[in-house]
DNA sequence: GGATAAGGTCAATGGTGTTGGCATAAGGCG
DNA sequence: CGCCTTATGCCAACACCATTGACCTTATCC
C-alpha cells in the first residue's frame, strides 16, 4: 500500500500546499492515513526523507533530457532544467538545494555534466573546475530564487511586505538613494538573474575551449 | 542585565559552537541564565531573533567600510566583505542569508550600494538592475558556501563523507566520468567560486558604463 | 500448516516555540 | 514618604515535534 515513491510524492504535495514548515512526520502520516512511525520503515528519519525529496527533484529535472552533442547548449539546457524544477518546488528546494544526496538521480546528473564536458574535449582538470562552477552557481541561484518564492506563503511575517511597509516609506533625508529608487525596487523583477549569469559562465568556458583549441 | 545586543551575540556564539540546530529558546535561555520566556520581551519570536542575527552580520560586514569613490573597487570590497562575514558565521548565514530583515544595517548596506552606483553616474534603471544582480549573487554564493561549511558539523549524516563513501567507490562501468574524476572531485576546492563570479559581474557593469560614456 | 518476516499501530519519551499570569524592582510624581 | 506605573524576569502550562520499542496483524514461503 505505502511505498517510498508514494511518500515522497505526498511530501512534495504537502510542501507545496502547507509550506516548508508544514511537513512533519505527524502531518505526513495523517495525509497518508498511516501512523507517523510507519514512515520509519521506509526512511531512517526525516533527514533521510529530505534527501529522497531532493533526489526526486533532480530526477524530475533530468527526465527526458538527451545530450545533443553541442556542449554549450547541453549545459545550458541542464542548468535551466534544474533551476526551473527547483523554482517550481520552492519549499522543497529550500530544504534540499544545499544537500548532497548521493542517490541515483544526483549521480546521474553529475555523470551527465561531466560527460558533456569530457566529450567536448575538455581536459580533466578543466572539466572538474567548470563542473563545480556550473553546478554551484545553478544550485546557489536556485536556492535563492526558491527562497523568495517560498517565504511569503510560509510565514505571515512576509518579507514581501517589507518592501512596501519599510523600504517605500523611508524618508529622503536619511536614505536618499533608496527613496529615489523605491518605485523601481518595489516592482522588483520576478525574473531570476540566473539565465544571465549562466550565459556569462558559458562564455568563460567557451573562451577556455578556444584557447585549448588554438594551442592544439 | 539582558539586552538585545547581548542576546544576539550569545545566539551567534551558540550557533558557532552547537550548530544551526543547537539554537533554541530553551538553550539560549540556559546560556544567558534566564528563562526562555524572557526572550519574548526583546523579540516577537524566534523568527524575529533570526532577523536580528542577520542584521548583525550585515552590520559587522559594513563596520569600518568607507567608499573610495572608485565604484568598481567599492562594489568589490562590499561584496567580498559581506561574503566573508557570512562564510565566517556559516550556521548563522544559513538561517539568514535569504531573508529580508528591513532593519537598520540592511538598509544602510542597500543605501551604500545604490549610492556607489548613482555617484558613479549610472542612470536609475541601470543602478537598480546592477544592484539586484550584485546583491543576489553575493547572497546566493554566501548561502551556498556557508551551507557546505555548516552542514558537516551540524549533522552526523555528514554530506562530506558522501564524496569518499559513495562517489569515490562508483564502478567505472556505470559511472565512467565520475570514476575518472573521482580523485579530483575528492579534493574539491575549499575556495569559493564567488570572487571569480563577482569579477565577471563587475566586467558586465563596466562594459555598460563605457557604453553610456561613449554616448555622452 | 506452521514458521518467518514485513508492514502497520499504540503509547511513551524528551525535545521544541509560545503564552498568560504572577512576582519583583525601578523610577516618576503627588 | 507613599503610591502607581512600567519594565523585566520567572513559573507553569499548552500544543506541537521526531523518534523509539513493544505489540499485533497479515501474507508468504517451505
Amino acid at each position: 500500500m505505502l511505498s517510498e515513491q508514494l511518500i515522497v510524492e505526498t511530501a512534495l504535495r504537502m510542501l507545496r500546499e502547507h509550506g516548508s514548515a508544514g511537513l512533519s512526520a505527524r502531518r505526513l502520516g495523517l495525509a497518508l492515513d498511516a501512523d507517523p512511525s510507519t514512515l520509519y520503515r521506509y526512511f531512517r528519519g526525516m533527514d533521510d526523507l529530505t534527501l529522497a525529496i531532493g533526489d526526486a527533484l533532480i530526477g524530475q529535472a533530468l527526465q527526458g533530457w538527451r545530450p545533443t552533442g553541442e556542449w554549450r547548449s547541453d549545459l545550458r539546457g541542464l542548468g535551466l532544467r534544474i533551476h526551473a524544477v527547483y523554482v517550481g518546488h520552492p519549499q522543497a528546494a529550500l530544504l534540499t538545494a544545499n544537500r548532497v544526496t548521493g542517490r541515483a538521480h544526483e549521480l546521474a546528473a553529475d555523470e551527465a555534466i561531466l560527460d558533456v564536458l569530457r566529450t567536448a574535449g575538455f581536459p580533466l582538470p578543466d572539466t572538474v573546475r567548470i563542473y563545480q562552477a556550473f553546478i554551484d552557481q545553478t544550485l546557489a541561484f536556485a536556492a535563492l530564487d526558491a527562497a523568495s518564492l517560498a517565504l511569503p506563503r510560509e510565514s505571515l511575517s512576509a518579507d514581501e511586505d517589507m518592501w512596501r511597509s519599510t523600504y517605500a516609506r523611508l524618508p529622503r533625508t536619511t536614505h536618499p538613494r533608496i527613496a529615489e529608487a523605491a518605485h523601481l525596487l518595489a516592482t522588483r523583477m520576478v525574473d531570476s538573474a540566473y539565465p544571465t549569469a549562466l550565459e556569462m559562465l558559458l562564455d568563460g568556458a567557451a573562451a577556455q575551449w578556444e584557447a585549448l583549441r588554438s594551442r592544439g
